[in-house]
DNA sequence: GTCTA
DNA sequence: TACCATGCGCG
DNA sequence: TAGACCGCGCATGGTA
């Protein structure tokens, strides 16, 4: 093989699709998270699938798949469509709402008060509405102003390159400070959609003062950070770039005392899946996991103090997981 | 919307 | 000023 | 068939 090639592309993408949207529009439009939750799992074990679906026998009983989304998969196998779906479609205010969820910043609250009270309907309108400074807040205005570049994917190489600045730059303020960049670019994936950088030091006492100087540093000194969206004693979270020639990206930076740090590693590299699946293994050998530690639970639930961790090695070896 | 106690 | 609820983003 | 469905840091806006 010459050059590399596109994954290849699942066979029921499409209406792996069609879930997703029909998620969407109960997150965004009709304020359901937990029935976007559902769709979403739907449509993720559907994505386990490896052949085409051929008829509803091949969905059924599958995880997070009951009555009505069979029933809707069904319709989409004879008819190639979901009403459903094309009811949500017509609905002009429903789309525009999805629209305003668009910005960072903007969630269902914010986007049906923009649409439903104000009467905006596209992205252009707001960004052109004379009261768009008194409409959105601070984080919102930013979002809206960074809205097309947020939504490209950030190329592997451009972060190894954001990589080497951060690692210099953070260690330039106190050697013993150490930093690495965690998420998707953790786990490999060739483009990430931000970036995110947990830092740990060895005095406790020094960690928030710590995370503002080294805001400061990369604001003022190298306009690497370019604006912030928040900032507190343990998190950061703003934007970034890494020349004026390169997009705007989002980037969070968050320190942790070092006893938490490799929990922390091991729940900011995630994925999703396997932090859900770290916490129920951890609940069945009778531990309780989050980003923080790891600790026993006794036979009244009383909880130990945090055990011990050193590597993230030490963490899977109290589950005994490999 | 789906699953479970 | 102190406190609280809500919204939001996030692996 | 009612209730759970992850939980937390930070900003914001309301209330006492």
């Amino acid at each position: 093989m010459a050059a590399k090639r596109k994954l290849a592309e699942n066979p029921n993408s499409e209406l792996i699709d069609f879930l997703h949207e029909l998620a969407d529009y109960e997150k965004n439009v009709s304020r359901m998270i937990h029935k976007y939750n559902a769709y979403r799992k739907a449509a993720s074990s559907i994505a386990k699938i490896d052949h085409k679906i051929q008829s509803i026998t091949d969905i059924k009983g599958l995880e997070g798949i009951g009555k009505k989304i069979a029933a809707k998969i069904e319709q989409y196998l004879s008819t190639g469509k979901i009403k459903k779906l094309e009811t949500n479609r017509g609905d002009e205010t429903g789309a525009a709402i999805n629209q305003m969820t668009r910005v960072m910043g903007i969630g269902p609250a914010h986007a049906n008060k923009l649409v439903h009270q104000e009467k905006i309907k596209s992205i252009d309108e707001l960004r052109s509405h004379p009261k768009r400074d008194q409409l959105l807040n601070k984080t919102q205005l930013l979002g809206l102003n960074y809205l097309e570049e947020f939504e490209q994917k950030i190329p592997r190489d451009e972060i190894k390159q954001m990589e080497i600045i951060l690692l210099r730059e953070i260690t330039a303020i106190d050697n013993q400070l150490r930093a690495e960049i965690v998420g998707s670019y953790r786990r490999g994936a060739t483009a990430s959609s931000d970036i995110d950088v947990l830092v740990t030091h060895p005095t406790v006492a020094k960690l928030p003062s710590l995370l503002h100087k080294i805001v400061e540093t990369l604001t003022k000194q190298f306009h690497f950070i370019t604006d912030t969206i928040s900032v507190g004693d343990s998190k950061f979270m703003g934007v970034c770039q890494i020349d004026t020639s390169k997009l705007h990206r989002r980037i969070d930076i968050r320190v942790f005392p070092s006893e938490q740090y490799y929990c922390a590693l091991l729940y900011f590299t995630g994925n999703d899946q396997l932090n859900r699946h770290m916490r129920i293994v951890a609940q069945e050998q009778g531990y309780k996991l989050n980003e923080y530690s790891i600790q026993k639970v006794g036979s009244t639930g009383t909880l130990s103090k945090p055990l011990p961790v050193t590597s993230e090695r030490d963490i899977f070896d109290y589950l005994q997981m490999d």
